[in-house]
DNA sequence: TTTATTTTTTAGATTTGTCTAAACATTAAT
DNA sequence: ATTAATGTTTAGACAAATCTAAAAAATAAA
């Protein structure tokens, strides 16, 4: 089945706001894409004679199974583009949403299941949300912040959870992004700060506040 | 200014079809965009009102300057991208025309300096169609087909005329897609065969016309 | 438990891009 | 030089996705 792109914004969107809360509501999801509750419930009829959600009126919604499905689908191509975006074209983790919001809508199978295979089956996003398989699974990853793991481990930077410009010349500076492999070489009791070492650069030493930001995981 | 993914097909198509003939007709264009005259008289009203076009009713139209940078701007992205396809993410050449013409209406200006980069700044598409760059400039490449280039020199693939699936089976198994590196070792009078060496693999031997449909150029 | 407030839905209009059918221009043929 | 054939445009309709304004339902408050 195909969806225009106004359908699959709602779709992604729904799934989103279902994270937080079983069931959506007109007003959430019309704030949340920025429409009139009218015109969400126009669609939300919609979605519903296409069997990709559970709707009473007046009582809210959810995306049923093939509607979740799908929502994956979009959800997958969006973070893989993403991933794309940072990883090989140099963007910064701040820029790239908007952008993968219009590539997600991209609709050949065989696109994204090549461009999966070029990331090499990148597990996370950017900002460390999973990115779903080609069915729709995701594993999330254990991450940890580097102010918890332990020294003389190999570990993979996964995320960051604070983006802001500072941040990204931080990183950039030490040569930290995602995907670097870096070890914890000690930790400083004194105030928390931690030597890191990354690969073919010299060891430097980062605040407990950074490294809180900074999330990895293990191969 | 900002345009529609449709008036983008319009103006792409009219560029395309300028290439041809100086004026284009409406039956021509309504022909290549698979619509209806009227739909393509309707659109040309409104590129007219966007002095995007010079267009005197029942005599024909014509991209004006902004029309046909604009156009050139396109047919950047759709080229760009099918480099993209074909050389990273292993696409053949037949199948990316329909993921690029999705793929070139995203938006963003820097997402395509960026790709330009990535892709380094590459000057043709895998049909050795020249890439404008981002002042619309095309530097039209020479391309010289295997059967003329003279021996012992070293050229590099730039396109492949004839794209039949047994022409990309024969190129896959010498190794040779867009981009490989080749040199003639000999030309056999007898028969206008051609011995060719790809850099780290045996030499191997291609018919005259084999030689005809590969084309590439010097450094 | 009425009344007030908020939320959601309906009804009807608008825009974009398309369509069909009919009218109008242009070109070709007799 | 008329007539025929072809090509182009207009007029009016339609579907998708949006909107505003008003009605209806659900929830909160007095």
């Amino acid at each position: 089945m195909n969806f225009t792109i106004s359908e699959e914004n709602y779709i992604k969107s729904i799934y989103h706001l279902q994270q937080q809360s079983e069931v959506v509501t007109t007003n959430s999801l019309a704030n949340e894409i920025q429409t009139r509750p009218a015109s969400v419930t126009d669609m939300l009829k919609k979605l519903q004679t296409k069997k990709l959600l559970e709707y009473e009126k007046y009582k809210g919604f959810r995306l049923n199974a093939l509607g979740n499905k799908i929502a994956l689908s979009i959800v997958r191509r969006h973070r893989l583009w993403e991933y794309f975006l940072v990883t090989k074209l140099g963007f910064e983790w701040d820029r790239v949403h908007d952008i993968a919001e219009e590539l997600e809508h991209v609709s050949s199978i065989e696109l994204i299941q090549k461009l999966d295979a070029f990331l090499n089956y990148p597990q996370a996003d950017p900002h460390g949300d999973p990115i779903p398989d080609v069915n729709g699974k995701m594993t999330v990853i254990k991450q940890v912040s580097i102010a918890d793991v332990p020294v003389k481990e190999n570990v993979i930077v996964s995320s960051v959870s604070n983006q802001s410009p500072e941040m990204l010349e931080l990183l950039k500076h030490y040569h930290i992004g995602i995907g670097t492999e870096i070890k914890v070489n000690m930790r400083l009791s004194f105030d928390g700060s931690v030597e890191i070492k990354v690969l073919k650069y010299a060891a430097c030493i980062i605040s407990e506040q950074v490294a809180k930001n900074i999330f990895v995981h293990h191969d």
